[in-house]
DNA sequence: TCTCCTTTTAACCTTACATTAACAAAAATG
DNA sequence: CATTTTTGTTAATGTAAGGTTAAAAGGAGA
């Protein structure tokens, strides 16, 4: 882990900024790879595996915030940072709003860059211990695969599950039996914690018990005010 | 919702500043105790547990980074979040350096405060993966276990156990056989003490006399004017 | 544009919970 | 022993959370 250097993408049209960051980032250690422009930002996160990604807010034709819900798409997980060019609140909220980590004025200190992309990888590495590469899920008579989007009962025909759906099933499956807190799945699935996304997500549960209903051995139990509990009787 | 509000510790010693902060956290759902200097800050951080501290940096007496670190003695998990007078670049490297998870420049704007502790809490409750604290305990014949929320007798069907009761009869528990103080479980569940919250408890007290009464060997006696003590009989 | 699929929002209903009231019983007080 | 205080218990009430279905809104691709 630690001989590994990290992976940063780095999405900058000033080239002037964008090759001296780089340079500096290289220089600490980190592996650079740098976009000029959102395109082909995208186009390079496609391609590579990330640790990290550092997005300017003001870009020609493709905007950060616009790259980052792309991105966002494809992968839940990574971290994000913003460099917003001056203190303007909408950027920042709006950067929340689409699962920022952190987010930066310009001009800003190199040294405060390097403590804030440090603390956000170690984060990242404590919080994704196991969860990240689990895909496949025994429930009950069910497979659940989880990058493939299908859950199988006995073996028979797939049944297509929606992103939502799956990554719902997923977050439950992690939890077997045990508590699964409304929280967590706010935070993880929809980012947001407010009633609309807590009853969306109720929709979605309901969603999950019409499959489940297949094998009387699974079901999924509520414990009021504070989240599912996904069991498996045997 | 009640009993779940975020808690906050506001430490800041400009009286004007902190209690307009204080308001306004608290109009946006947060409970918050403020204190005006380190020392107080610090009292108050040991009596409660909180989910978040905001701490001012330039204050007489106790700054906040010597009152960060005594936090951090005590607690290496709890969020902080620092208010830095001016972007000194120091503060802010300092800052991290005791674990701050972030820090705001005064003035700032109240909404992106808003937005960051948002976050970190969120952050952090994702990150509570499997806290080993106790919630299972044995109760005669029964099981008690407090995270899940269900009491089960013989190894039989659970039953469920409203937030109250749980907690109730978990503090009576560990306590078992001693006195558990009134004022304990009215200041620690009910965070309040009258007349109504002490007519509350008993109720509650009836209701768990009521589940354990399956089990001759398990009582909850009262001791008058002082408390309970669950009791188990051999 | 018009589909199809997904997600959110709305509506309505049920269940779960906590509080309060009311009255009875026990314990303390003096 | 009369009176006050505390506790035991049950029931009624009000509110919040969750279950479910359907309609509306959004979004991607034809």
């Amino acid at each position: 882990m630690e001989d590994q250097k990290k992976r940063i993408l780095l999405v900058e049209d000033d080239p002037n900024f964008g090759t001296v960051l780089k340079d500096y980032l290289m220089m600490n250690d980190y592996e650079v790879t740098h976009a000029k422009n959102g395109m082909e930002g995208f186009e390079k996160f496609k391609k590579d595996d990330f640790d990290l990604c550092i997005l300017d807010v003001m870009m020609p034709y493709k905007d950060g915030f616009t790259l980052a819900k792309e991105i966002r798409e494809k992968n839940t997980d990574v971290p994000i940072i913003f460099l917003t060019a001056k203190t303007m609140k909408e950027d920042v909220l709006r950067g929340y709003k689409v699962g920022a980590d952190d987010y930066l004025n310009k001009p800003f200190d190199s040294e405060v860059l390097l403590m804030k992309i440090k603390a956000i990888i170690q984060r990242k590495a404590t919080e994704t211990i196991s969860d990240s590469k689990q895909f496949e899920f025994k429930i009950g008579s069910f497979d659940l695969n989880s990058k493939l989007r299908f859950l199988r009962f006995n073996g028979g025909e797939p049944v297509k599950l929606s992103p939502k759906e799956n990554e719902l099933l997923r977050l439950l499956a992690l939890h077997e039996n045990d508590l699964m807190p409304r929280e967590l799945a706010l935070t993880k699935i929809w980012r947001d914690d407010n009633y609309f996304t807590s009853r969306s997500m109720d929709v979605y549960i309901a969603k999950l018990r019409k499959y489940l209903k297949l094998d009387d051995k699974v079901e999924i139990l509520n414990i009021h005010g504070e989240g599912f509990r996904l069991v498996i009787n045997t």
